[in-house]
Order: structure tokens, then sequence, then C-alpha cells
DNA sequence: TATGCCCCTTACGTAAACGTCAACAATCGC
DNA sequence: GCGATTGTTGACGTTTACGTAAGGGGCATA
């Protein structure tokens, strides 16, 4: 990992994020429409702090295990000012506690989904393979696959 | 677990199935619309089959771990009708290894999430506890909580 | 017979999370 | 100095997954 994506002083414009992350400069702004981020400007333009793009992994991966971008921001709220609204984080802390059982449940659902995936997987599988085994998938392809999701993430290391 | 919900010959009515998942008659027509139920009818009024039920669990679970409609009824096709389309379903395979791989994904997120809810869960506690410890969640809380989640399932077993 | 409850279809409305397009400014390489 | 690229702000369009209301049938109970 290039210390310098480290480097606290970096920014970031909003393609070199969007690029980074695979979103869309509309997304970003979206974000910033609903409060989710607050990135400096020089001029006109959006300056992304180090600190901004450490909020942006958040919820993207927020959105990633289903949660909406208003319970996305009440999380990030709390990374920032405290005490002045002790009763809203009372309230926060128990939906935070309601969210964590909701996601412990999801882990189970997907671990079900996956199984139930890969049952699938061999069922057609095996159907193929007596059928139409010139249509089963060659190690090559696999190898492709992989190959693709390095790719995705060496990009994210910017290759200049 | 009643063996009453296991007969095969038995059957349900729309509402029988949403009380049981808690879903509306509404998402179980739009289902149909979408191709993912065909219960069979009486007259003009819906009739599930056990079988109907089953794929209404996965239609759901599959819902909770962010698949689309559109990528349910891809799984479900598959418990269906074989051989026709087998260029098709080749196609399935590929998309479902993918599938499978993204909810590898989502399960790492999911647990990343859990610690980071989990921190801010504490951080939160401990402001709480210093500054407004009227306002902390009491034992009885969670009890309430524990007694809730029980019921929700309890209700599902259908008291008669 | 009226009231209620459940069922149906059709159709329009809605919230979330952007996509897309227009119109314009700043900057870079040539 | 000019086109290409990247940036900006509106404003309207789109998709998904339903909600909600309108209008009507069927059966039971008071």
């Amino acid at each position: 990992m290039p210390t310098e994506l480290r480097r606290p002083e970096r920014t970031f414009t909003i393609r070199q994020l969007c690029t980074e992350f695979k979103a869309t400069p509309r997304a970003l702004r979206f974000y910033e429409d609903k409060g989710l981020l607050t990135p400096a400007r020089d001029g006109m333009n959006r300056v992304y702090s180090y600190k901004d793009r450490a909020r942006l992994i958040l919820i993207l991966r927020g959105k990633r295990v289903g949660l909406s971008l208003q319970e996305i921001r009440e999380i990030l709220e709390l990374y920032g000012e405290h005490d002045e609204a002790m009763t809203q984080n009372a309230h926060s802390l128990k939906k935070f506690r309601e969210k964590i059982v909701d996601l412990e449940q999801q882990r189970e659902d997907i671990d079900g989904a996956i199984s139930e995936l890969r049952a699938a997987c061999e069922r057609l599988e095996k159907h193929l393979a007596a059928k139409r085994p010139d249509l089963l998938p060659k190690a090559a392809d696999y190898d492709q696959m992989l190959r693709a999701r390095l790719d995705g993430h060496a990009e994210s290391l910017g290759a200049k």
C-alpha cells in the first residue's frame, strides 16, 4: 500500500475518488447534498481530504451491507461533534444496537444464501456435465475471473 | 415446529403467508407479477401451496441479503424446468459464481460494519455514562428487546 | 339487509439513489 | 486561441419495490 495515499495532507479531486472507488461524481455530490460528506472548496471545486476519503469508504461499505444513506449519516455523525444533542445520542445508541442484531441476522442469511447458491451451482454443473459438457467453464475462465478481480484492486492503487 | 405446516397438501391464503412473514398482500402480488410466485387459483382467489411458501421464504431471504427480485427470480428458475435453455443455464452458472464471490465480500463488509457499530456503541455508552447516566438503557430494556424478538418468532408458529 | 372482512384488479403515487442533460467556468496541451 | 478535459450547479428522468386508493365481488354475522 503506497504511503502516499495515507499522507494526511494529501487531497483528492472528485474524479480521483470516483475512479478509485468506482463511483460517479453525481453520487459523491449526492452524498454531500445529503450531508454525508463536506469536502473543502478550492474556488468552486471540491477538495477531498484524507478524512473525507475515509468517510467515503465507510459510506460505500455501509451501502453494500444495506444501510440507507440516512442510517449511514447517523453513524458518521458520531465521529463529529459531541455533547450537544445527548438525548439524540441515547436514541442513536438504541438504534445502533438494533442494527447490530439486524446485521448478525443478515450474516446468517448470507451464509444460507451462499450455500444455497453453491448447491445450485453444483446442480447446474452436474446437469451441464451430463448434457452439454462443452458449455462448462474452463479453468482458463476462472483464471480470467481472478485476474479481473485483481486488476480491479490494482487500479485503485493508481498506475501513474 | 408444528408438523401441520409441513403437510404438503396444506395450502395458505395470501393473508396467512403475509402475517406469517410480515409481508403485505401487495408485495406477494407484486412478486407474482414479476414471475417469482405462481400460486394456484380457487376462482379468483390465490391459493398458495407449501412449495409456494418455500419459494416465498427464499425470496424474502434473498431480499434481506440484497438480491434484486430479478436475481432472485433467476435463482428460483433453476428449481423448475430443466434442459430447454441450456446455454442460458451456462450463463446462470457464471452469474451465480460471481454472486457467491459477491456475497462472501458482503460477509466481510458486514463483519466490518458490525465491529464498527460495536465500537460506536461503546464510545456512545462511555460518553453517556460520563455525562448523562440517566439516559443509559437499563437491563430491563434489553430484556424487553429479547422478548419482542421471541414473540416475533412464536407468532409465525400460529396460535391456532 | 346492512356491516364487515377478505379477496380481486387497475391505476396512480412515492421514496431512495442516483442518471442524464443543459449550460457554463477553469485549465491544459498544442 | 482552441478543442479536450474536468469541474460546477440546477433540473428533470429513471429504476426498484412496493403503498395507497378506487371500485367491485363473495361470504358471514348481527
